[in-house]
DNA sequence: ATTAATGCTTACTAATTAGTAAGTAAGTTA
DNA sequence: TAACTTACTTACTAATTAGTAAGCATTAAT
């Protein structure tokens, strides 16, 4: 009973890194941070950021890549696999609107999408990745959700899948550059139009 | 006679400059391009850029302001402003379906929301004033059509314009990260319950 | 003809960037 | 205890960044 599962280590360097290069990354964009930025934060030299992400590719990569196994883990979670339709959309949407509760971050693909040709091609794929399996888990959601009834919407569930999706990335973005209300609008609209 | 209003001057170097930095702006991201990349591709020198954007601050928001200028005058031309509601709906996915069409560029919301708190005031201010003005044109767009039958939605004609514009956007990031297919699909989706 | 504005170039600064190499102190293992 | 590994720091490079100042043609105005 030294480590149970359930205990939360202060956090190493490593992971101190990866957590503020992904808040700033969320906040402010990837081009608009430096090795310098996270290392003064930290408390550390430039160098110590290098020893553990050799390069900026590596630490975007990382970054990424935590979020796909985030997003697997979460999707596989009893308390969200064994929910019905409807509440597993809502938990859906909590994520998106906590995302706003902080600091009105973006989501990691609204973040990375318009720089997207500049990232470094294994964070390309991981994005890829994390935006499929996003879309293909929301498509199943929707599918189960019309058959028993709990949701409302024409054409295929893929399509609404992946337009739902792309709305709530967007309401982040404009939440950004205004303020709360208009997310909530969005998200309002969305409600409105599926759940009733 | 000697320079009607229909004849294309050939663009001097300041258009050069804003047509090829908003290129870049919105396929690659406002960080992702520098005065000497400006320079080189436009075979002067970086200086030549500052003599007519002092700093990239000003160029930035030059592209910005311009944008917004273009938005007001598509906006109430009369090939545009004349047209009943549902043909000013296509008239608006028509410009999104251009933008992928060039090399999927996103649009000019997409570019910058995620760098957002990084840009200058002036840029922010020019962009925050596009947004809501494109999105009062399409409420009206959507209150008219729905009053004369054309297009069916519930809501509210602002809170449906706020989704539509969100989702256009988003949508044309996916295109970036994936391909076209899920940007046609999405406006499938956006087409096929506004017009149902 | 002279002056002045326009549109640059040349030459430079100072800051910041990612990244490397070598060293070091503390802990871990053999 | 000796060798090795981990997690750094110090000190550096080479490239790139935005931005400035001064000079220089060419054109326009007086």
């Amino acid at each position: 009973m030294s480590t149970p599962s359930a205990i939360k280590l202060p956090p190493d360097t490593r992971t101190r890194i990866l957590d503020l290069a992904e808040g700033l990354l969320l906040e402010r964009g990837f081009n608009a941070f430096s090795y310098q930025h996270l290392a003064k934060e930290l408390g550390v030299k430039p160098a110590a950021i290098h020893y553990h992400y050799p390069s900026k590719d590596d630490l975007g990569t990382a970054i990424v890549a935590r979020q796909l196994r985030r997003l697997r883990k979460w999707r596989d979670l009893p308390r969200v696999a064994d929910l019905p339709p409807k509440e597993q959309f809502d938990a859906l949407l909590a994520v998106y609107e906590n995302h706003l509760g902080h600091d009105r971050r973006v989501c990691l693909f609204g973040a990375l999408a318009a720089d997207f040709r500049t990232l470094p091609a294994p964070m390309q794929a991981e994005l890829r990745t994390f935006n499929r399996e996003l879309t293909e888990w929301l498509a199943q959601v929707l599918a189960v959700g019309r058959a028993t009834g709990a949701l409302r919407y024409v054409g295929s569930p893929a399509a609404k899948a992946a337009q739902v999706l792309t709305t709530l990335s967007g309401a982040l973005q404009v939440a950004r550059v205004h303020d709360e209300t208009p997310f909530q609008v969005v998200v309002g609209q969305l409600r409105l139009e599926l759940l009733s």
